[in-house]
DNA sequence: AATCTAGCATTTTTT
DNA sequence: ATGCTAGATT
C-alpha cells in the first residue's frame, strides 16, 4: 500500500479478471449495476473494485460504504480484500451488514429517536415476550391473534420503512381486530421506555433519522464517497430508502446482483428493487458477468432449464469452457430413510474415491429435513455438521447468562431481568413479579430499580423479599465488580455467584454437560472482545459462531443457508410437491411464490462444481403420519439432455415418474397425509361445511390447476392404464401403509381405506393383493 | 410455588 | 413426532 500502482493496468487486483469484470471493477463513478449470475465471479470483481478505489486512493477506507446481507458475506469480504490490499481493511468501518452498520449509525445519533447510545438490540425471544405482555395487557386474545403474527406484521411494517404513524386503518386491521395499528405504536413506546430496539429499528430508526435531520443527512452523504452493495436483488424497502438517501448527493453506487436468485421475498425483499435501477439512477451502467467458473455444463443446463419457467427475468445467458462432465442425477426412492441411506451410501463412495467431505453438501428445503440425514449419518458413522437451526447463542442456557450479563452492563434491561429473576429458582413465582411489574409501571422505574425499591415496601412476602433482596445485591455487586474485573472473569463469577453453573450441575439430564460446556464456551468467546459491551453488540447482530476449523466433514443445510456458497458435489433431497415447492407456497402466494421456490432451485443446482444429485422419495412421514409423495414439479422441469433418472423401485422411473406427469394436473389431488398441513385444513373448512366428509376429488378446487410445461419432459410417456388385477372392494397391502380396502381406481392410482392409516391416494404398483 | 399432564398446533426460509 | 400452553395436581 505504501507505493499505488502508477496505472490500474498492472495492479494485482485485476489479474485473472475477464473483461466485464475489469469493466465492473474499474468503472468506479457513477451509478452501476452488475447482473451477476451464479458463480461468474461476482465477489471476486466487488473485492477488487473495493481494492481499486483504495490502491488508486479514490477514497480513504473509511469514506467507503460497502453492504452485504449477511455476516458471511461481510467476513468473507473483509479477508478478501485483506489479503489484496493489505491492512488497510482494518480502517474499513463501513463494511458490514445492513444491521451492522445501523447499529452503528444509531449509536451515534441515538438521541435524535429517543434513544441512549448504548440501547440493547433485542432478538426475536425477547421481542415475542415483550409483544406477549402487551397483547395480554390489551385483553386480546392470545389463541386468535399469536404474538408471532403481530411480531410478523410489524417486521413487515418495518421492512417498508413505515413508522406506527405511517400504518392506515386497512393495515392496522391484518391484526387484533383493528387493534394491530395501535400495538405497533405501544411496542415501540415499550422498547423506547426501556432504551431498546429491535432487528428492524436497526434500519428504521435510521432511516427516519435520515429523512428528518438535514445535517446527519449531509454528513452521510458527504462521507460515503463510494458506496456498494452485495446481492441488491435480496434488499427490502427500507435498505432501498437508506441507499437512495445516500447515494444522491454523489451517485457513486454499485449494486451487484441477480434477479434469479431472489429468494428472501417473505422477508421484504424486493426483486424490483434492481429490476428499476436505472430508473432511479439515470445514466447507470449496466454490466453483466456471464461467464461461469464454478460449474459444468450440464448442472448449468439444468439450472438454466428450470429457472427458463420463471417469467419476468432480466435475462442472462450463462456459459462456461469447463468440460462437459456428468450429467444431473435424479434418483427417485421409497422413502425418506431410504433417500439418507442412499446419499450416505454416494458419500461414502465417494469419499473412497477420494473428494473431501468438506467438497460436499446436502441441500434441503426446510429445516427440520436435515434430522432424516443427521440419524442416518450417526449411525453410520459420516462425520456431519449442521448449519443453520438451533445456533449456539440462540441456546437457552446461553441466553440466560446473556440475561445475566446484560443486566449488568444495562441496568434497565427489563428483558433480561425478567428472564432470569427466577433462574435458577429463586422462589419468585407470578405473584411476586406481577406487584414488581405493578411498582416500576406505577413509579415509570427499570425492574431492576422497582426490584429494589420494592424491598423497602411489604408488598411481598418475606421469603420474596429475601430472595430478590438477594438478588438485587447480587446485581450491584457484580455491577462493582465489572469496573475492574476482566469481563471474562466477571462472568465465571456471576455464573458461579448466580447458582447458575450449579444449576446445570445439579440436573441430571442427558444435555446438561453439554450445556455447561456451552458456558464454557461462552466465556472463552468473550475474551475476543475488548470490552463487555462490545462483546455484547457482537452477540446481537451475529448469532452465529464461527466455530474453529474442524476436521472434514459433510455440511448439511437449508437452500437459503447455501447461498453464495459451492461444493464439489451436491445432493438435493426431498425434491416432491408440498416439501419442494413446499406446501405453503403452494397454498398461498400464487405463482409469485412458486416462482421463488424456482428461484430457489435454481439456487440449489447451481451450487454444485462438478456433480449434482436430486432426490425424490415416494413416501414421507410428515407431522409423524406416513404420507405418498410425488415428484416435484421442478423435476419434471429438468431438461432431458442433461439429465440422468434413476429409480431404485421396481417399474423403472421413467414409469414411475410419466405416470404422474400424464395428467394435466398432476399436483391436482395431492392430499398432504391426514391433511393436517395449513394448507389443507383450510380447504378442509370450506369443503366441510358444503360437503361432509367430503372425499378426496373434491379437494381439487381449493387450488387452480396448474399446468406444467411438459414439452421438454424427458420420460417416457406410457399412459397410465391401471391393474386389470384389481377391484373396487378388494382387501391389498401396501409396505407402509399395511392392508386396507379399495374405494376408487382412476387409471393407475388408487384410493384406499387403509386399517391402520386412513383414507390414502397410492401407486397400484405400491400395493400387492393379500389373500 | 413448582411440577405434571393433557391437548393443541406446528413447519419454510434469517438479519 | 415434538414442543408448547394452560390447567390441574402436589
Amino acid at each position: 500500500m505504501n507505493t499505488p500502482a502508477p496505472t490500474p493496468d498492472d495492479a494485482p487486483y485485476l489479474a485473472g479478471l475477464n473483461p466485464p469484470q475489469r469493466e465492473a471493477v474499474l468503472t468506479t463513478d457513477g451509478p452501476v449495476l452488475v447482473l451477476a449470475g451464479a458463480g461468474t465471479g461476482k465477489t471476486a470483481a466487488l473485492t477488487a473494485r473495493l481494492a481499486h478505489l483504495l490502491w488508486t486512493r479514490k477514497a480513504y477506507p473509511s469514506e467507503i460504504l460497502a453492504v452485504t446481507f449477511t455476516n458471511k458475506a461481510a467476513r468473507e469480504m473483509k479477508e478478501r480484500v485483506g489479503r489484496l490490499v493489505g491492512a488497510a481493511v482494518e480502517g474499513m468501518p463501513w463494511l458490514g451488514t445492513f444491521h451492522a452498520i445501523g447499529a452503528k449509525m444509531l449509536r451515534r445519533h441515538a438521541e435524535l429517536v429517543g434513544l441512549q447510545s448504548n440501547f440493547t438490540i433485542l432478538d426475536t425471544d425477547d421481542q415475542l415476550r415483550l409483544l406477549k405482555q402487551l397483547i395480554v395487557a390489551a385483553n386480546i386474545d392470545e389463541k386468535r391473534f399469536p404474538a408471532r403474527s403481530l411480531a410478523g406484521l410489524i417486521d413487515e411494517w418495518k421492512n417498508k420503512g413505515l413508522t406506527p404513524g405511517d400504518v392506515d386503518a386497512g393495515e392496522s386491521e391484518r391484526y387484533g381486530a383493528g387493534r394491530g395499528g395501535e400495538l405497533y405504536q405501544q411496542y415501540q413506546d415499550r422498547l423506547k421506555a426501556v432504551n431498546a430496539c429491535d432487528f428492524g429499528d436497526l434500519l428504521l430508526h435510521v432511516l427516519t433519522i435520515l429523512k428528518t435531520d438535514r445535517e446527519v443527512l449531509a454528513h452521510y452523504q458527504q462521507r460515503f464517497r463510494y458506496i456498494m452493495v452485495d446481492e441488491y436483488q435480496d434488499t427490502n424497502s427500507v435498505q432501498y430508502l437508506w441507499l437512495r438517501l445516500l447515494a444522491q448527493e454523489r451517485r457513486n453506487i454499485c449494486c451487484v446482483g441477480d434477479d434469479d436468485q431472489s429468494i428472501y421475498s417473505w422477508r421484504g425483499a424486493q426483486v424490483e428493487n434492481i429490476l428499476r435501477f436505472e430508473r432511479d439512477f439515470p445514466g447507470a451502467k449496466v454490466i453483466r458477468l456471464e461467464q461461469n467458473y464454478r460449474s459444468t455444463p450440464h448442472i448449468l443446463g439444468a439450472a438454466g432449464g428450470v429457472i427458463a419457467h420463471n417469467s419476468g427475468r432480466l435475462g442472462k445467458t450463462l456459459w462456461t469452457e469447463i468440460d462437459a462432465g456428468e450429467k444431473v442425477r435424479v434418483i427417485g426412492v421409497w422413502d425418506g430413510p431410504e433417500e439418507a441411506r442412499r446419499v450416505g451410501d454416494e458419500i461414502e463412495s465417494a469419499q473412497r474415491d477420494g473428494t473431501s467431505l468438506d467438497d460436499i453438501a446436502i441441500l434441503v428445503r426446510a429445516q427440520h429435513q436435515t434430522r432424516e440425514f443427521e440419524d442416518r449419518f450417526i449411525a453410520i458413522g459420516l462425520p456431519y455438521r449442521i448449519v443453520g437451526g438451533f445456533r449456539f447463542y440462540e441456546r437457552a442456557e446461553i441466553r440466560d447468562a446473556l440475561a445475566y450479563l446484560r443486566i449488568v452492563n444495562q441496568p434497565a434491561d427489563d428483558l433480561a431481568f425478567e428472564r432470569i429473576v427466577n433462574v435458577p429458582k429463586r422462589g419468585l413465582g407470578d405473584k411476586a413479579i406481577a406487584r414488581l411489574h405493578q411498582l416500576a409501571r406505577a413509579e415509570g422505574l427499570p425492574l431492576s430499580a422497582a426490584a429494589a425499591r420494592i424491598l423497602d415496601t411489604d408488598e411481598l412476602t418475606p421469603q420474596a423479599r429475601r430472595a430478590l433482596g438477594t438478588f438485587v445485591g447480587d446485581i450491584v455487586r457484580w455491577r462493582e465488580m465489572a469496573v475492574d474485573l476482566a469481563h471474562p472473569d466477571l462472568a465465571r463469577q456471576i455464573l458461579d455467584e448466580s447458582g447458575y453453573t450449579a444449576m446445570w450441575q445439579a440436573d441430571k439430564s442427558a444435555d446438561a454437560a453439554g450445556r455447561l460446556e456451552n458456558l464454557n464456551e461462552l466465556v472463552r468467546a468473550m475474551e475476543e472482545y475488548e470490552n463487555l459491551g462490545a462483546f455484547l453488540e457482537h452477540v446481537s447482530l451475529v448469532m452465529d459462531n464461527e466455530g474453529a476449523r474442524e476436521d472434514a466433514k459433510v455440511t448439511i443445510m437449508t437452500i437459503h443457508a447455501a447461498k453464495g456458497l459451492e461444493f464439489s458435489q451436491v445432493f438435493l433431497a426431498g425434491w416432491e410437491e408440498g416439501i419442494f415447492p413446499s406446501q405453503r407456497a403452494l397454498d398461498e402466494g400464487g405463482t409469485r411464490s412458486l416462482e421463488e421456490e424456482r428461484r430457489l432451485a435454481y439456487v440449489a443446482i447451481t451450487r454444485a462444481r462438478r456433480r449434482a444429485t436430486i432426490l425424490h422419495a415416494a413416501n414421507r412421514r410428515i407431522y409423524g403420519q406416513w404420507t405418498s409423495s410425488i415428484p416435484s414439479r421442478f423435476v419434471a422441469e429438468l431438461p432431458a439432455d442433461h439429465v440422468d433418472q434413476e429409480t431404485t423401485m421396481s417399474g423403472g422411473a421413467s414409469l414411475w415418474r410419466a405416470n404422474w406427469s400424464e395428467r394435466a394436473d398432476p399436483f391436482a389431488d395431492v392430499g398432504r397425509g391426514t391433511g393436517r398441513g395449513p394448507g389443507w385444513q383450510r380447504a378442509a373448512g370450506t369443503l366441510d361445511a358444503a360437503k361432509p366428509g367430503g372425499d378426496w376429488t373434491s379437494r381439487t378446487f381449493t387450488r387452480e390447476p396448474t399446468r406444467v410445461v411438459e414439452s421438454r419432459s424427458p420420460s417416457v410417456s406410457l399412459g397410465n392404464k391401471g391393474r386389470s388385477d384389481l377391484s373396487l372392494g378388494m382387501r391389498v397391502f401396501h409396505q407402509k401403509f399395511g392392508y386396507g380396502a379399495i374405494v376408487a381406481i382412476e387409471g393407475n392410482k388408487l384410493e384406499i381405506e387403509f386399517e391402520k392409516a386412513g383414507l390414502k391416494r397410492v401407486m397400484d404398483s405400491f400395493v400387492s393383493l393379500s389373500a
